[in-house]
RNA sequence: GUGGAUGUAGCUCAGUUGGUUAGAGCGCCGGAUUGUGGUUCCGGAGGUCGCCGGUUCAAGCCCGGUCUUCCACCCCA
């Protein structure tokens, strides 16, 4: 007796009704993003190892699911590493991973997109607009809103630096929520305000540090945020510098006028607030999302420069971010490319996925597949089903016409499980008759049409 | 990676201080109705109690391990 079939942690199958929805999600996405001018691209589900590892901080290293080099990957273990572990010594588990995997699932869609431009430069023209919807994967521990495998559909532009790309992307996160009908709040903030805070603070070395304290604010309280500063070592004269930050409220003119203040004496602060205003200013009256100025916003403070996005949904439980983004001005650089400053935007479909069923926001009939199902009878009766049905999906109509001659009942309790809406009956009589039998499930209501009159009953 | 919960029929869950053949609702299959679903009535199938081991005369229940899902931390989509 085989065991149960399963499969690994934080993967999940997908039902037809979910695929469904999931395309609809997708289906949005894609439609603005390509209102918008991004054009498609694919990468390989692996990257090289090396490729990736570096990219996402210490703790993404650790999150990056590695492949075994296929063979004997043993064999391939530098002598040197084989004698250290042989002695019992110690080998640091990054080392040795990179001994034995030459290759690694993708992490994000970013990263593989820097090592794409650089590798086809030549053949692009920038600035270079693309987009990609693919599955990435992170050996986190799962949780609620948590997978190990999951889809992002990401935008980005690379090869400007002009900030009409911010304003334009905020503007295309309004059209995809709009379009999706989901209330959210999509937050601002700019790293190089971040780096300036630290600056006025007297502890511009201490910028992680004091920023990923401040990221927690709206979790914790400000007397954790000050308290797990001061653990991280940020002198007392820094926590109370940073105090105005806590102060701040009102939107983002008000906001403005009192950072301006505040950080006059930080070159780089100036730059950030500017930045912010013509943002704020150039994305002028969104559709439904709520635009909002957020000092303790930090995200992964691995290779974002400028501007940073969040997006949250206002409505449902999940309290985590359903988008993120921001702008790199040197992430090609690593892979040989100087000068290219790029930002783009996350969509994490399936975050969205479980905010939008929990919130009932899917359209009713996106999970709707067949319309009209022909009954049958038998091979004598399905022959003469079979021209109509044919006319009927020539028409751009989802039909289909039951393959076995089973019991009338079971054939409708098929129809009415997968929601299937008219049944089309052509028995002996109807044949004789020159006619079909089209009943609405959803009424009840029967009736006998032509067979030419079919295709407009059930448009 | 750290700490804490959880797992019983396809699904949602009961199951007494450890004590005979482990239950319900929904779903599924068949019939009432051999040309009609969704409502009603009748009948039926379906479980090595997540997995492995231990304690015991006896384990769904107690103990250890392991896996899954979930929660908090960390981090993030």
């Amino acid at each position: 007796m085989a065991q149960k079939p399963s499969i690994p942690k934080g993967t999940r199958d997908f039902s037809p009704v979910e695929m469904r929805r999931r395309q609809y999600i997708l289906d949005t996405i894609r439609g603005v993003f390509e209102r918008y001018g991004y054009l498609p691209i694919e990468t390989p589900a692996m990257e090289k190892l090396e490729t990736l590892t570096g990219k996402y901080g210490e703790e993404g290293d650790r999150l990056i699911f590695k492949v075994l080099n296929s063979g004997d990957a043993w064999d391939k273990v530098a002598p040197e590493v084989k004698q250290a572990l042989a002695a019992g010594e110690e080998v640091h588990p990054g080392k040795l991973g990179a001994e034995l995997c030459e290759k690694a699932l993708r992490y994000d869609l970013t990263v593989p997109f820097a090592r794409f431009v650089v590798q086809h430069q030549h053949a692009l023209t920038f600035p270079f607009k693309r987009y990609q919807m693919q599955p990435v994967w992170r050996a986190d521990r799962p949780q609620k809103g948590r997978y190990r495998e999951f889809l992002q559909c990401d935008a980005d532009v690379i090869g400007s630096t002009s900030l009409l790309n911010e304003v334009e992307l905020v503007q295309l996160f309004d059209d995809v929520f709009t379009a999706l009908g989901l209330a959210v709040v999509v937050k601002l903030n700019d790293r190089k305000l971040l780096t300036g805070i630290a600056e006025v603070s007297g502890q511009p070395e201490k910028v992680v540090d004091i920023v990923t304290a401040l990221d927690k604010l709206d979790k914790v309280g400000r007397e954790a945020v000050e308290q797990e500063m001061r653990d991280k070592g940020v002198s007392e004269a820094a926590v109370t510098g940073i105090a105005p930050l806590f102060e701040l409220h009102g939107n983002w003119d008000a906001q403005r006028t009192r950072l301006t203040e505040w950080l006059g004496g930080s070159e780089v602060a100036q730059q950030g607030l500017a930045d912010m205003d013509f943002i704020f200013q150039q994305a002028g009256q969104l559709k439904s999302a709520q635009l909002e100025f957020d000092p303790t916003l930090a995200r992964g403070l691995d290779y974002y420069t400028g501007a940073i996005f969040e997006v949250k949904a206002a409505e449902g439980t999940l309290q985590s971010s359903i988008c993120g983004g921001g702008r790199y001005d040197d992430l090609t650089g690593i892979f040989g490319l100087q000068g290219m400053s790029g930002v783009g935007i996350s969509f994490g479909a399936d975050r969205i996925y479980d905010v939008l069923l929990e919130t009932g926001k899917f359209p009713e009939d996106v999970a709707t597949g067949t319309r009209l199902l022909f009954v049958n009878f038998g091979d004598r009766e399905a022959a003469h089903a079979l021209p109509l049905l044919r006319q009927v999906r020539e028409a751009g109509i989802a039909a289909e016409l039951y393959p076995d001659a089973a019991k009338l009942k079971k054939q409708f309790a098929y129809a009415d499980a997968k929601g299937i809406p008219y049944v089309a009956t052509m028995g002996s009589e109807e044949i004789a008759q020159g006619i079909v039998s089209v009943k609405d499930l959803r009424s009840g209501e029967q009736r006998a049409v032509r067979t030419d009159e079919l295709i407009s009953l059930v448009q």
